[in-house]
DNA sequence: ACAAAAGTCAAGCGGCTGTTTGAGTTTCTT
DNA sequence: AAGAAACTCAAACAGCCGCTTGACTTTTGT
């Protein structure tokens, strides 16, 4: 028969297994792949240097783990965001709509600023292999270039995808350096004020003159 | 008497300096600094091992001299660029100026591009004290600064700082993301016209509608 | 009751890390 | 010519790295 009562033992692995992802993602944010020490990951874990390899094969293993967990929670919260978009929305709207995940994790710290910082630090080393969330990424893609494109009828599919992605590493910037924890010492509103404008002034760009 | 002749000896030991320094900016714009690694950096200079001790005291030692000479090499060409701004320069000649050094190691490539890497992981992953190049820093953002204030006679100054090392991000970011190297594939012209107005858009910003 | 399975743990493995040492060579000074 | 100074080098150092092992406890299945 099934198991009419919970695992125990099962779910005391599952739990190392979450500590440990946790604990690296930490590290990840911190100091980036490089930096990861397997000896650190465990002791801030409070778990065996053995269970990596027992859960995860390796600390490679740990890591890709750990980055695919900060991929999944960071993709769903943009496209989630981008959900909310509509025709008529104009391009304060995309902007505010685009930043809005990362303001978000600016505003609330702990976790949520650690998932993003894993992420803006994959988006400069990229591992390899990362097809399993090359799909949900087309997405975002493709609903931020539709809504960009909506509002910039003059522009360019190169310059569209250009743009999106420079908005996107301006973001990924605030995760990562200094200004960004400055930024971070203020309400969420003070936040979305500064940044909303400025995405969307990259957006739009600035039409060459003369 | 003085050295009439040249110092053959120490001219060898200038050029060993010199290739560690180089070896160090390479993998240090690669990997960062915690990817750093003392018998890589040796075997890619040419140099043993006991060099870096000697002429450095230690790997750090080494890390930071080749670190404030990409800074240095950077905060001059910036400089450089920003002195061509004249008080009736428009937002269009500010982003282009703010750019150009980007603009231009991205087309060079080589150690140009190597230089403007080292930066832009020092820029999220800053070192302590590096005190000695503060003044140079402080006047490119003040020239920056009232150049884009000079533009933008509407906005405060604290948007007006947000909106420089914003826009800073963003070119450090076309530095080490992989947009950036698919850029730098294209011709010095192709890329200016695609970031300048981005930068431009993003020093303007979009007034708040509504 | 009794294996089998799941998980944890201390100890130890070879390998790589940054650094030091002392001898060696070459150049400069006097 | 003789010594000082500048520089290079192979070898070794302790320490940390990721990873494996084998014994151990606890839970699950029959």
């Amino acid at each position: 028969m099934a198991t009419h009562k919970a695992d125990q033992r099962r779910e005391a692995g599952q739990r190392t297994k979450d500590a440990l992802v946790a604990a690296t993602l930490e590290q990840l944010a911190q100091r980036g792949r490089e930096g990861l020490t397997l000896r650190e990951v465990t002791d801030s874990a409070g778990a065996n240097v053995a269970a990596v390899s027992y859960h995860f094969g390796s600390l490679k293993g740990l890591c890709d783990a750990a980055i695919e967990h900060a991929l999944e929670r960071y993709l769903d919260a943009q496209i989630q965001a981008l959900d909310s978009l509509t025709p008529a929305s104009g391009l304060e709207d995309v902007a505010r709509a685009f930043a809005a995940p990362m303001v978000h994790a600016l505003a609330a710290g702990g976790q949520e600023l650690v998932v993003m910082r894993t992420v803006a630090r994959v988006g400069i080393d990229p591992p390899r292999g990362w097809d399993r969330l090359a799909g949900k990424f087309e997405q975002t893609r493709r609903d931020t270039l539709r809504a960009l494109r909506a509002n910039l009828p003059g522009i360019g599919e190169p310059e569209a995808v250009f743009r999106t992605r420079a908005a996107a590493g301006l973001l990924n910037w605030l995760a990562l350096a200094p200004i960004g924890a400055e930024l971070a010492a203020g309400p969420a509103e003070e936040i979305e004020r500064l940044v909303v404008p400025v995405v969307a002034g990259a957006f739009r760009g600035l039409p060459t003159a003369g």
